[in-house]
DNA sequence: TTTATTTACGCAATCGTTCCCGGAGGCAGT
DNA sequence: ACTGCCTCCGGGAACGATTGCGTAAATAAA
């Protein structure tokens, strides 16, 4: 049997379907004896109300679309955990798009995600994204929308970002003080990690320290897996750095990959660094420091924040950026 | 402004809805020059159909219903992505939800998601599922529905698993043959690896190498990774094993990190087997055998049936199980 | 008894789209 | 001129729910 509507009910207890729509929202104006009828009546079919037909009334469908690049990612599936426990106590569902880094599918992913008529938008931005043309244009249409991780590069939207700056920062004089011969970086993501905080929060910390920096190479190649397996090993072969900085999760697997292959070639006292939320980190062959940003809490905060802008009805005119602390893992700790 | 609609397109060109529905179409009622004045002004104001309104209509969301444990998994996350790339190939939405390991969640997932009108649902069981009469009900509801890795014992659903029964009996071959004083393993899972194949896959290799095998805990508790670590930890030091056999992905990661802290307390040639699909498994600082379950196919295949099966308009009468092959990743490779 | 007010419900429009009818006009065949 | 048949388009119901408005009956106030 076919999900029972308002209308059957209507037609079965011979009423309208007013009455019945009216009484199962509790009106003051259905009396309680048809009142419980309606109710027992409902109970017994198991009706539920159709949320699409509800959805096209109100032009709202209590789902929230997520655009992350991957899903298969310890960072990213983590933050989706986080917007899902907030989106389920709050009663949004959550509709997850992958854009693959590509920014052509985060055109066509927040497409379809409002076409669908989600309410809101959690994002953080494909690799390749430099234009931000399809964001300005949400929001003039004031399409709810929270930025996590990578966020754009202006101010009027709302953000949840990591300290990469304090992570960055504090890894980096974790690892320096033992440094010898430079610290080398594989920087493709950094302009994302935004590029006033995370230079910055390395530079500093090899000023600190006197060390030579060189950065490695940069762009997207390094979203392929091959080319990054073969990027670390070149370079592996013509610097022999004794430290590494890798900034970010996908980049830092097949690094440590090349690296681990290539040890032999490496010194002893070999200092790796990165940013991953792999949770085998501290179960690794490999001096691994990680910098684990506080994924779960940053997918929670989004979803909080998207979800006060769905239901606040006033057009936003303020925005916040809500930054949390990362936390490092030591090596084999 | 808000989006165009046919409605706006009917009444700027002064045509009726019907003609603009038919025009957008392509119907061969409509005149090439009338067509043409449509298309055009539709391209003009960007319109996109309303796929709520069509959701409504034909009583389909164009939208599949995922169902996991959990999403900040290995293993999941990458079925996941599997999913995700056959639906988005197909036409389909994505919409997620975790059960947390826990049987109500579940039933509230499978309602919701329903209740939504999913136009079919994709489920991974949770681990304290053992009544399966709610899947029962769907099924006298002609929900499509698809079964994965974590499957019902019965046989008239579709099913997609990996064949664990192989994976096991390979796994331990491989690492039975240098144990020397059994082989422990914490079966919290295994019911769900299908107590028919799990353990078949164990106790065949056992017997041939004729060694000890001792059950650990079992249960659910074992789904607490605090409780996960101190049982581990109690194993080690009431037993003395000298190896694992780890059932399941959230097992391995609390059970390595216990073996790791007491490792001075185990034999140097310990060995270490079990189900998990972290990518750094090839990394880690102890000896881990890792049977890799083809988690993205796994998906992809799961999402094709599944939609197969929506689109067959015929009441489905042949089920499908599909088996695929784990890979075993040696330590250290 | 008449009038005013409340109670308890029904009618119909609405959201955006599709599709079954029906019908006007043009053209050819008889 | 009458019938038949295309071509091209509009009217309106339907999908499931909500809601403003109208209204009958019941009750209260005069």
């Amino acid at each position: 049997m076919l999900k029972p509507t308002i209308k059957d009910i209507a037609k079965a207890l011979n009423l309208s379907t007013s009455t019945v729509s009216r009484a199962l929202r509790d009106s003051y104006e259905i009396s309680s004896g048809t009142k419980q009828k309606i109710l027992e009546y409902a109970q017994a079919v198991n009706y539920t109300p159709n949320p699409i037909a509800l959805s096209l009334r109100e032009n709202k469908s209590h789902s929230i679309c997520v655009i992350v690049p991957q899903i298969a990612n310890a960072f990213f599936s983590e933050v989706i955990n986080g917007i899902d426990e907030t989106a389920y106590r709050r009663g949004y569902h959550v509709v997850i798009f992958q854009t693959h880094e590509q920014y052509e599918r985060e055109i066509r992913d927040l497409n379809s995600g409002l076409a669908r008529r989600a309410d809101g938008v959690v994002i953080s931005l494909s690799g390749t994204t430099t234009d931000f043309d399809h964001f300005r244009q949400l929001q003039a249409e004031q399409v709810p929308i929270v930025f996590f991780d990578r966020v754009p590069p202006f101010d009027n939207c709302h953000k949840v970002v990591a300290d990469n700056f304090a992570g960055a920062y504090e890894g980096t004089r974790y690892c320096c003080p033992r440094a010898k011969n430079g610290l080398l970086t594989l920087p493709a993501l950094l302009f994302c990690l935004s590029p006033e905080n995370g230079w910055k929060g390395i530079k500093p910390a090899s000023r600190t320290s006197g060390r030579l920096w060189k950065r490695g190479l940069s762009g997207f190649a390094l979203f392929d897996t091959a080319e990054t397996l073969q990027t670390i090993e070149e370079i592996i072969h013509t610097e022999h750095p004794d430290s590494f900085f890798l900034s970010s999760e996908r980049l830092a697997l097949y690094s440590l990959k090349g690296i681990k292959k290539n040890q032999h070639l490496l010194p002893p006292d070999l200092e790796i660094i990165g940013f991953s939320n792999n949770p085998y980190n501290g179960l690794l062959d490999l001096p691994f420091i990680s910098i684990q940003q506080p994924a779960f809490e940053m997918g929670k905060q989004a979803a909080d924040l998207l979800i006060d802008a769905i239901e606040s009805r006033q057009k936003q005119t303020s925005f916040k950026k809500i930054v949390l602390k990362p936390t490092i893992l030591a090596a084999n700790a």
